[in-house]
DNA sequence: GGGCTTGAGTGGTTTAGACCATTGCGATTA
DNA sequence: TAATCGCAATGGTCTAAACCACTCAAGCCC
């Protein structure tokens, strides 16, 4: 009861129907170009002799990895690659120039609230303190980029929420408050677009993100700011410069 | 033809039946405790009243959260978590024990090719120059956690294909070439497992994984190996320490 | 012409069900 | 006793089909 069957067993790896589906529908993507369009999800099925539904899971994989867009009620196309944000104490403006990008913010909230005792922890402030939340939307030439939502202490800068303006923040605490940043922890995460996610960044419910999530101090070492923001992991991809310890262990 | 239906419409955020789901998936979660058992799909199918299907959703999203492990033939349970990565060029060895972790690595393939043109930009050799190419399978405790692949230019290391053992690949470019790291550049995105990936890491393939690629140079600038990992999404996060340049723009 | 309606076509969600692959335990057997 | 077998339960993959939500252009009406 072992004659044939020669590729089985070992736990090697098995590959779903879906995910060889990819590769014939990447050399469609080859074909068609940049921006170009796919056939319906209807008549792909037809054409691999599969069902609609693993044609969506390859389809579904593809877009996670960036390299397609689906357009409700248009189509799918190809999509445009990711594009590489550095991670950085700059401003959000300067670094989104330096790509060529023009880069836009809008307010979406601006809103005092009572400091959680984790969130005091981590601005150094009494628990229920007071603490401005800012959440805004950062967009790349009109595309949606990022939700990015930041808490800072009211009680280290009284006043600041009637001076969020178009200026950059950063502007705003070095001039009204003499704080400059001198250095931030940030971590890296993959999370789901949630539906408010989603509605705002153009997604669909549960694609793929990255959280990024900042804890900056100023260069006294005191905390100015905790960021969290989530990007679209199928458009964005970060990079970071790392230096030498002295030491070499 | 517009009287009721008074929270349509206005493109807020829809929300689909297993992101819904999630929370009462979530109630059970806190109840089982940490590697607590879920029940099975189809018990969780008829007890919400929905199709299997999208409780599977539902338990998808989940997982890719990191907040369940599902078991091939055994069950659902609770995750553990995420553990947190630092970002820095110190061994990879003293970074793991550092969070009193148990680390290992396997050696899965080490082999010499010659430099397509890409690389060999990125190693600063001839293209078709020889590379080292070492893959490992990095653990903590016993678990999978990454699978690395590492190139090096042999030009720039004669002889170190015979040198790759136990100890460190650092300690054995500074012990017997000299060369000390100094800066490097590290890129981070998400991808899906493939199937390689997945039969490893004791994924599922089409899982979210986090990808690190790292471009390092030694204290002189020039390039001394070209990196690229792949880390389980649900179980990894990175953290880097950002330090202001000293212009603040 | 300008605005509106309508409908065909697209992707998005959900269902019910079949079958496969793996696990793990209980019963059987040597 | 110890190993093996068999089977039931679990998660994994795939199908077929229905219906919803959105887009866009053709056609209609004013």
């Amino acid at each position: 009861m072992a004659d044939n069957l020669a590729e089985n067993g070992r736990k090697s790896a098995r590959t779903p129907k879906h995910w060889a589906l990819k590769d014939r529908l990447l050399a469609m993507v080859a074909a068609a170009g940049p921006g170009g369009p796919l056939p319906g999800e209807r008549a792909l099925a037809e054409g691999f002799g599969v069902s609609r539904t693993t044609v969506r899971k390859a389809l579904t994989e593809l877009m996670a990895e960036g390299r397609l867009t689906r357009v409700h009620g248009s189509g799918t196309y190809v999509g445009s690659g990711k594009v590489t944000q550095r991670l950085q104490l700059s401003s959000y403006t300067e670094d989104m120039r330096s790509h060529g990008l023009n880069p836009t913010s809008s307010l979406l909230e601006a809103a005092i609230e009572a400091a959680e005792p984790e969130l005091a922890a981590l601005l150094a402030v009494p628990a229920g303190a007071d603490v401005l939340r800012l959440r805004r939307l950062r967009s790349a030439d009109g595309e949606p980029m990022a939700i990015e939502t930041s808490r800072l202490p009211l009680t280290r800068f009284p006043g600041l929420e009637a001076r969020v303006g178009d200026t950059s923040l950063y502007r705003v605490l070095w001039e009204h408050y003499g704080v400059e940043l001198g250095h931030a922890e940030e971590t890296i995460e993959t999370t789901l677009a949630t539906p408010a996610d989603a509605a705002l960044l153009g997604n669909e419910v549960g694609a793929v993100m990255l959280r990024l999530s900042r804890h900056s101090f100023d260069t006294d070492n005191r905390p100015v700011e905790w960021v969290r923001s989530v990007y679209r992991g199928d458009r964005y991809k970060f990079v970071a410069t790392l230096v030498s310890p002295r030491e070499v262990e």
